[in-house]
DNA sequence: CAGTGGTCTAGACCACACT
DNA sequence: GTGTGGTCTAGACCACTGC
């Protein structure tokens, strides 16, 4: 090989920090320097919304080509840990910022789109701290009875409440979180876990299914009883696929709709 | 420059087939040869399942290195228009013979996996020709009256319907498609459409809302007047964005959930 | 074994943003 | 101009597949 890799002797691509194996578990180096950077982005070592250093210089550190960098940091921004800008450099992913205001919510009113009816108004019903219960617990990797704080809130656009929806953090990572908190940022509630506790989430999973509205959701809605709402249980991930929240929103699609593409 | 590009003089970054621009609208390289790719998938020159030639020659086709012909077809394949496997070549993806079968299908059991419940039994209700009425003219880009076929068709799990759906397609491209071919194939309907019509699904979108279920609908689903269903309105688009098929489904949610994954 | 996609490098040049 | 990400090349070698 021309090259001399990291962490490991000169005998074809190596695996960082471990020795080579046979044949078995081959990881290519780009994948390595991505696993690398991937710690230092999860560390915190640069903040959201802040650059990371360039390509050159990465390349450098880790003692590779640029071209393996790029193809780390790649997969990096495909998977949107990371954003590229063209002659400025590569920054630090964030909920931040405008443009991906909305980047996890899917509801879209069915003429328009979200900004033109601009930002949410939020009513926090609730937010209180209590133990979880076995099916949060278990969502959310902890034991039953740990401290979890347990949100209730409506969004609403123009004035018609719209959602719905409880949310479920782990007490721990979320020490102090109070409802005004929860009303009072302004920007999405995500950008607001970045700053005030380091949480980056950064990847969920949602489950749709159709639902009629009992007596207590149809009046925090304002729609007659048993209409039809959509439930969206939603885990959201930080790094490494850890569970930071679980939350299930009850949505109208009487003038909105949840819109997805396939490909 | 150290390449002499298609189809244009040696000054800078070509635009395929056109003049070059003076800086304004710059294509790369690549995404030039990426169209020139697209098109002969377009045209047909290779069919679904089918090995394209092989990355050198290509490169020797276009005229350009290795490393731009796979930088084509790393979009190509992200965009899964195009299957890579090593050692063996690229492939021409098609909704056929994989493990991919329910590619546009987000429903998934609570429990379980769709393939664990065995393939989706099919009944054909409707399939007739008929004029295409105004919102659905313009969905499919054709104009009102022309001819479209309709298909009323419900699907089951283990004997339990749970997908009652509708679709719309333009005559044009569906000529003689009957109740038949609709029930009788083995395999996912796109994979159909390709065998039997040349017609490729490649991308789609889809608008989701809760609905109450009517009469008619409730007696096709087995499931009382006013439940909640899931409609899903499809729509669907071959290569070029041409819209190809609108679908409107109802999904049953109480043993199944409609996924879908946030990044 | 040859042929395919996959990785890695080194160097050149281009487009873009700031100063 | 300088520095950043973005494109392109040419060549080497690795991993996987099938003959």
């Amino acid at each position: 090989m021309a090259q001399t890799p990291p962490f490991s002797a000169d005998s074809g691509p190596a695996t960082a920090e471990h020795a080579v194996q046979a044949t078995p578990a081959f990881s290519p180096l780009y994948q390595q320097i991505k696993a690398l950077i991937l710690q230092s982005l999860q560390a915190g070592e640069w903040k959201p919304g802040e650059a990371i250093p360039s390509e050159m210089d990465l390349a450098a550190r880790f003692r590779v080509s640029q071209g393996t960098v790029r193809k780390a940091i790649d997969e990096l921004s495909a998977e949107n840990l990371v954003v590229r800008r063209q002659g400025k450099g590569t920054f630090v992913a964030t909920h931040s910022e405008q443009h991906v205001r909305y980047r996890f919510l899917k509801l879209m009113p069915d003429s328009g789109n979200l900004d033109s009816e601009g930002p949410a108004q939020r009513t926090v019903l609730e937010c209180k701290r209590t133990r979880a219960m076995a099916e949060v617990a278990r969502a959310l990797a902890l034991r039953p009875g740990d401290a979890v704080v347990q949100v209730r809130r409506v969004l609403s656009f123009g004035a018609v409440p719209t959602i719905l929806e409880d949310l479920w953090l782990p007490g721990n990572a979320f020490k102090g979180l109070s409802a005004e908190q929860m009303a009072g940022y302004h920007g999405p509630t995500y950008a607001m876990f970045e700053v005030e506790f380091g949480v980056r989430m950064v990847r969920a999973e949602e489950k749709i299914r159709a639902v009629a509205a009992d007596a207590s959701q149809a009046a925090l809605l304002q729609v007659p009883q048993h209409s039809p709402l959509l439930s969206v249980e939603r885990m959201a991930y930080t790094y490494n696929d850890v569970p930071m929240e679980l939350r299930r929103g009850l949505y109208r699609t009487d003038t909105h709709h949840y819109r997805n593409e396939l490909s």
